[in-house]
DNA sequence: TTCAACAAGTTAAACGTTTAACTAATGGCG
DNA sequence: CGCCATTAGTTAAACGTTTAACTTGTTGAA
């Protein structure tokens, strides 16, 4: 059929070992010989097949992209960003990523993704918040594993976070140095670390400019963290606390959601309220008014990722954490008091 | 290491091929033994490597996915959705998708994506325009082939494509059903057959309701469909037309380019000009004012691809067509003149 | 009774690589 | 000159499946 291995070594004159060797670049080849083989493979167009290379050496050069479907099927604008990340670097790198998604609920019958099962990656990359049941069982395999943008509470993984504390500390000061001293704070999904951290990272600021920290602005009941618990949360907050005057969203879906609601209600933004989101998000710049967010490099949380779990495969590195750095984008949501 | 074939068949006290056969549930066993055999597996927890089934069966289970990577990268809000359409197919038939992007110039010397050469696929799925030397290219090798979105000047291929022609006809309907008559089409990159085919649809609407053509208010030379190339199309259409009232976007990208100019010219949509997009992208809904536009089910035309690719695979059916039906999504960019 | 047809399973080769273990040749050194 | 190291390459087994060809046993028709 197409060209094997054999093809090449009878054309070279060599043995198919030594053929093996020189496309592996092993070092106990000579020039010679080494150019006598590149030669015959260029000739007759040669490519090893995938499949007898992954049956031997169980390296399939594939990696695995697991996330919780519902960040996916609505293309979800953050982690389909950082899945194109670890597309680019694979691509250099000459990786293949598998993606699949599991279900939010993710329960102890259920079965591990194919890929897992039939031995077809060689490192797993699990892109936000995902069940903990999934994570155990992963372990259990002695797959390489790396964490983008969460990581589960027990275990030593390789992970890389974005710096969501310095975030939410430059958001909060931002408003702050704009002079306002009424800040709310609206998240959801609070047990994920991000919105932890983003949260944290609000009180420190408010912490540092001796403003009070005071909980009835601090709105995070919300399960998820999208748009319409935006809009709940900002209904929530505003009937009960009208001396706000600037809110610090978790992140932009949610600060959308807060701006419609405001406009609903006939308050303008920036002139009455002032709202800042987190991530930004393509839509952000589309919206009315542009909203001043902090930009979260997607692209580069997967670029890392897949760097990372090269490190591991290749060296077997130890379990490293990279920090990936925010920053402030300022459009027209915010205002000087 | 893992638990194989042999210790299944050990277990189960057949050969190794009756266990092989029951896997892939031959008709050639008796229900007694097929019983036998998957407890054995079950209790054992055996699941079959990718690769040793690839290199010999040349079934690997995989597709590749390719598109050109200016419509990945930007997260592009079409072709990404496409792409999980075809995720969520696959995952119901045990597939994975491979996805690649290649260069908008693909020349003569470049390499073919590495899933072809080193024979991972079991079929591709192109999606949107692609240089043409690239699927020449490919039809050499007996790999099946299916287009979403686009498809090649010459062979014969199974296709999904979107009813661009009814939908450009019913948008324009749509305004001239609100007593526009001086209507405006504004595209991009006009040798892509989904942008030709809505220029046709909005002239087979202008003329069935016997409204001249006038080619001044075709503005089809950006080369790309984006928002700038729409800024850009209505400063030309508007700066010599003054007496248009309504445009028709080849797509929400170029609508929402259109709609900032018109803005900043102090023009108010829809009072002044009406604006309906193409594609409904999750935008759409967020821009002031909200576009009105042809909904395209994006994840159905990827859902489709992944049957089309099936169906050949599994039962090489002969090259199908089929078309995906679009629909007027009323937002509040047009109104009655 | 014989024999063809069929049903249910087995045997063994094949798929295309990698790699541990081996060999042969060469060089350096005392 | 003899011996050990080193270098450069080869041999052959192994990876875990699938599948064509074969075997064995049973059925049923002539």
């Amino acid at each position: 059929m197409s060209t094997t291995i054999r093809d090449v070594a009878k054309k070279a004159n060599v043995s198919t070992a030594t053929v093996s060797l020189v496309i592996n670049n092993h070092k106990r080849i000579s020039p010679a010989t080494r150019a006598k083989v590149l030669s015959a493979i260029k000739t007759l167009d040669y490519h090893p097949s995938r499949s007898a290379r992954g049956l031997v050496s169980n390296r399939t050069g594939n990696i695995g992209f697991i996330l919780r479907e519902d960040h996916f099927s609505k293309s979800e604008p953050f982690y389909t960003k950082v899945f194109l990340g670890t597309e680019f670097e694979a691509r250099e790198h000459e990786f293949y990523v598998l993606l699949t998604t599991v279900s939010p609920e993710f329960h102890k019958g259920e079965v591990l993704p194919r890929f897992v099962l039939e031995r077809n990656v060689d490192g797993i990359i699990i892109a936000g918040k995902v069940p903990q049941e999934l994570t155990g069982r992963l372990s259990e395999y002695k797959l390489p594993l790396v964490f983008a943008d969460y990581y589960p509470p027990e275990g030593k993984y390789s992970m890389v976070l974005i710096d969501n504390i310095a975030g939410g500390t430059d958001a909060t000061t931002h408003l702050i140095q704009r002079n306002h001293r009424n800040i709310a704070f609206v998240g959801g999904d609070i047990e994920h670390p991000s919105i932890l951290e983003r949260l944290q990272g609000y009180k420190i600021a408010l912490e540092k400019a001796n403003i009070p920290v005071r909980n009835e602005w601090i709105i995070t009941d919300a399960v998820s963290t999208n748009t319409e618990s935006g809009y709940l949360s900002a209904k929530h907050l505003f009937d009960r606390n009208p001396g706000v005057t600037a809110v610090f969203c978790c992140n932009d879906a949610m600060g959308i959601g807060v701006i419609k609601y405001l406009k609903e209600k006939g308050l303008r933004v920036p002139q009455d309220i002032s709202v800042i989101g987190f991530d930004d998000v393509e839509m952000s710049a589309f919206i009315d008014p542009p909203l001043t967010t902090m930009r979260v490099p997607k692209e580069e949380v997967g670029v890392h990722a897949m760097r990372l779990i090269r490190q591991v495969i290749q060296t077997d590195a130890k379990p490293h954490k990279i920090l990936v750095p925010v920053k402030l984008i300022e459009r027209e949501s915010t205002r000087q008091l």
